[in-house]
DNA sequence: ATAATAATAGGAATGATTACTATTTATTTT
DNA sequence: AAAATAAATAGTAATCATTCCTATTATTAT
């Protein structure tokens, strides 16, 4: 994988928010910097960014965001807001009985928990 | 809500089968009794039987998928020939752990617990 | 049956994503 | 260093799922 301008730039944006951008979010912000950059050329390096292991893609719903956190994690989504906040919750505790009830093998678990964040908290 | 034939066979549709349907498939299986039936009428009634609560909307990667289920359960889904199959998992303790590390209320957990399926099991 | 209103078919529009292609850029070979 | 090879790009067209639009038709209440 050669490290174009462009592809160390998607990179880097991706790399500097907590945010989970969308495909175009990343575009947006590239252009400020590589004014002529193609929306193409960021999808094609987001999915090859992912197959090299450096991101991870997340549908919120019917779009893709993207995350620098690879490490298995969960998130929060405020259905107010639309904010995806990071949770690491782990429990491998659930693999082996999916495995007995069901002959299923687990890879991973996808996990959104839906709700509302203390941004729209009403304090009284 | 008035109970047209295009309604009717919609839900019916979605109702008796268990394999998460898209849009796209329950078109083609209301064309069988409706031949002029509309994709988008298959669309608008899919979307008004889930406010009606009639059925759920599953996001499977970025197409979505319609449940006749509509209590609370979740999905394993094989990453080999993309099946989905219900269960129920309830963990409800996860809930107050949440509001309390993250003041985040919580309504609902969407899970996909993603892998391989008994089908694609290789036998010694 | 009439009037009021909800739903429809069919097609256009949208939005996200992918595919195509001629050109540019980077790497390897001579 | 020049030529050959390979990868990546910009720009644009195409695809796919979904929604929107509108004139017409079906359903329901009076
Ligand atoms: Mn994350
Ligand atoms: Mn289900
Ligand atoms: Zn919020
Ligand atoms: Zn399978």
């Amino acid at each position: 994988m050669r490290f174009s301008h462009q592809r160390q730039k998607v990179r880097e944006i991706v790399y500097k928010t907590n945010s989970h951008p969308t495909a175009d979010w990343v575009f947006t912000e590239a252009k400020k910097s590589i004014p002529n950059i193609s929306l193409g050329t960021v999808y094609r390096n987001l999915k090859q960014l992912e197959k090299s292991g450096y991101i991870k893609t997340i549908y919120d719903g019917n779009i893709a965001r993207y995350d620098w956190k690879t490490e298995p994690h969960n998130h929060l989504k405020c259905k107010n807001c639309g904010d995806l906040i990071d949770i690491v919750f782990l429990d491998e505790s659930i693999h082996p009985k999916i495995k007995k009830d069901f002959k299923f093998n687990v890879d991973k678990v996808e996990m959104f928990i839906i709700g509302t964040c203390k941004k729209h908290a009403k304090h009284s």
